[in-house]
DNA sequence: ATAAACCTTAAAGTGAACTCTAAGTCAATG
DNA sequence: CATTGACTTAGAGTTCACTTTAAGGTTTAT
């Protein structure tokens, strides 16, 4: 059992944050101390891991939401979140392709300013 | 020479955004035509072209416009560019890195649910 | 010459994802 | 047993990047 406070070490999310998450449903509610503080299980952090990795490619929390309210329903919904995740991961990997075009972009451009930089020093110098 | 709509039609902009850039100084102020319509160069569209590649490596538009009003200062302002542009491409460098662990995951729960989903059919079929 | 389509502006509105505030409760330490 | 600091809530506020609105001027096709 963790407190907010650990878990927010843990996970680099805020207080307000993991309230929130659970204001928006993204995680299931969490269970309380005798005077009401949240307790988060071993459980809890696994499902945060994975709201994390599908907020940090690029999920909207409204998609998350609706992903782990179907993960609280059951085996019924497995196609469903099976076929989330397909498309999901279809996304991201076309989005990783496009970071690296224009990463090869800024990649020229920053050679191409370096070059110019040092002519420009060179002529400084003179 | 390219009116508003030629460029919404070459960047997949609004109309509405590229005037919202001008105003926020990403782009420089864009000749008009006798009647006040804008008139886009090629070098207008070159520098759209460098603001998408930043947009869309993840560089905030308060940056982008920083680094667009840097480039019309001329040379001095050379090492300021390159150094902006050698941060950005490390930020991105880090955050595909990034994304690749997360697809890892992403990838591994997708298989992982698929194979739950074929011993779910499995049971329902007997 | 007039209608339809497209342009102009300043400014208000929107949605996503937080982020903060106020007012109060709980737990650990001197 | 009182104080300090962490926790609770509902709800308001913020930031970013647009997006829409209102009110009007311009261009093109008939």
């Amino acid at each position: 059992m963790y407190t907010i406070r650990e878990v927010c070490e843990k996970t680099g999310l805020t207080a307000h944050t993991l309230r929130y998450y659970e204001k928006e449903k993204l995680l299931p509610s969490v269970g309380r101390s005798a005077g009401g503080f949240r307790q988060y299980t071993d459980e809890d952090m696994e499902t945060l891991g994975m709201i994390c990795c599908l907020k940090n490619t690029g999920m909207s929390l409204q998609e998350i939401a609706q992903f782990m309210t179907l993960a609280r329903e059951g085996d019924s919904t497995l196609e469903a979140r099976c076929e989330m995740l397909r498309k999901h991961r279809e996304a991201v990997l076309g989005r990783m392709e496009e970071m690296q075009r224009y990463l090869d972009k800024v990649t020229w451009k920053y050679n191409f300013y370096s070059k110019r930089l040092a002519e420009y020093r060179q002529k400084q110098g003179e």
